[in-house]
DNA sequence: TGGGCATATATTGTCGACATTAGTCATTTT
DNA sequence: AAAATGACTAATGTCGACAATATATGCCCA
């Protein structure tokens, strides 16, 4: 899904990414207990391997640990997507304002040339494009941030838990064409160097998806 | 130092946190090899309680890791406690409008008695409260927000890494008074659940905070 | 019959040994 | 002489076995 750089060198990194990617898409459920030794034939690794792997996604909380008791799959509740979006507003306005100070030139440029082939596939009816233009876009202004913790906690930790609500909560993508106009108006402030309007835009992007998706979790 | 609930169960635990204390603390040094074997020895526990010790670590950002080579304690720059800060100001700025939206009124009294103890004490001269009530205060509002995500971020993670710069380089508390004045303000916005001037107030506190820093490390 | 305690079992925590990899140094070849 | 290649060494990665802990079962007693 992700073009980054994560590329597993150990046997704990294969097994971390597997696990974290049957999380993630719901093949291991929510809330299921997670037993070392079972996952240890089931992966064909040793239980010292899969103990790494679970350590890693717990400190990612997909999975939470508790002392001579196991590891657990977090369980999905709209209050916990809520905090996942109050966090997202927080963090990924502040990378909006941080990109209008540091990107590149260039990188503005690329960025919207992504964005005129994303418009032309969604112009196309191309919809189903849209959650990998959405994640694409996100993901360049993170970076943009030349921030390493910010990317780190947004790209290693909170979007997988999103995209796990995402997947699990059946949320394709709805908000096509105006989740784009909003798209082209925070990278129109990037270029313009306006840090205070790209971030105030992005908080009220990230804001209206949350509204968005509380909506379809109450009527739907 | 804190208060918390952090509490020790598994040796893996107890070396964890040994660790992340020598660490912050500069008894290990940034910058410096952790050596498996060497440390099994020292602690006086096998190679598997360090090797999860330091992947905690690691997941925390206070060690780097690096296949098939090792760990290294992260190395100390400018430009990473600028980053850090920047992440403060985001996320505990939404700390701030999400307690004046959450906290109840019980907490908030309690807040204020302790800011007016805190005010007593630093009237009185005793300055060296100050960290330890600073600390007190930022954690009582990221607690408020009541969102374990954001709590979890700070207090098990940038928390860390702040108090690793601040130690190492040296940056015992100035900025008491106004620090006080600062609190106090945020404090109002928060009881009068204005969260537009409380997250406002807090991002201003961290940035003047930040400010003084690279103030210190440009002139000192 | 219901509750508390002791035992039993299954799971996690811990350990030491082995396998594998990266880095170093010496040798060889051009 | 310089570069490349090969073996050597020391570290990390992986494994299976043992120890400690929590939960479940069943027994005893009120």
């Amino acid at each position: 899904m992700l073009a980054k750089s994560e590329q597993a060198i150990t046997n704990a990194d294969r097994t971390f990414f597997q696990l974290r990617k049957d999380i993630v898409e719901g093949i291991i459920p929510a809330g299921s207990k997670l037993s070392e030794m079972e996952l240890s034939t089931k992966y064909e690794v040793s239980r010292a391997v899969i103990r790494e792997a679970i350590n890693r996604l717990a400190t990612c909380h997909l999975v939470e640990r508790k002392a001579n008791v196991g590891a657990r799959v977090v369980a999905l509740s709209p209050e916990g997507l809520i905090q996942l979006y109050q966090v997202r507003e927080a963090l990924e306005g502040m990378a909006a304002r941080l990109a209008a100070r540091y990107m590149t030139d260039e990188e503005i440029a690329d960025m919207q040339a992504l964005l005129d082939s994303h418009f032309d596939k969604v112009k196309d009816g191309q919809s189903y494009y849209q959650e990998a233009g959405d994640v694409d876009f996100h993901y360049r202004i993170v970076t943009g941030s030349k921030n390493d913790h910010l990317i780190s906690v947004l790209v290693d930790g909170l979007y997988h838990l999103v995209r796990m609500y995402r997947v699990q909560l059946g949320m394709a993508g709805p908000r096509v064409s105006t989740a784009f106009d909003e798209h082209r108006h925070i990278v129109n402030a990037i270029a313009n160097r306006d840090e205070e309007l790209a971030e105030m835009l992005m908080r009220r992007h990230i804001l209206y998806s949350k509204n968005n998706i509380e909506k379809k979790l109450n009527h739907g």
